[in-house]
DNA sequence: CAACACAAAGTAG
DNA sequence: CTACTTTGTGTTG
């Protein structure tokens, strides 16, 4: 996927087209923390920024921003419809969330 | 300057 | 551990 020319064509800033590129390449079944996302992008002081760009995030379940969670194992926040809930509805689905 | 989908460190019990 | 406070970061208005 040439995600890098879509977001740009979205308009979306260098930084959140980095954030977006390294979350795309969240494998499935797994989730990443937005401090590491921040630290791929060599950015690791803005995981605060990070989350702002998967809230950008144009191609929402598309590209897993639903796989980013705290850092704390909290699942954080999810701005695609349905919200929290639909955030560990997917990590459930695909087993990243393990109530159990 | 202010607001936000966070993280790390310090203080207190 | 749990709860609160402070500082840092990047985009937008």
């Amino acid at each position: 996927m040439n995600w890098k020319t879509k977001l740009k064509a979205k308009g979306l800033s260098n930084f959140e087209v980095k954030v977006l590129l390294a979350t795309a390449r969240i494998p499935k079944g797994e989730t990443r923390t937005y401090s590491q996302i921040a630290r791929a992008i060599r950015k690791p002081k803005s995981s605060r920024a990070v989350g702002n760009a998967l809230a950008k995030n144009p191609f929402a379940p598309q590209i897993p921003c639903h796989r980013v969670i705290k850092s704390n194992g909290d699942i954080g926040n999810y701005s695609a419809n349905g919200g929290r809930k639909t955030k560990m509805m997917l990590l459930k689905k695909e087993g990243a969330l393990r109530n159990g």
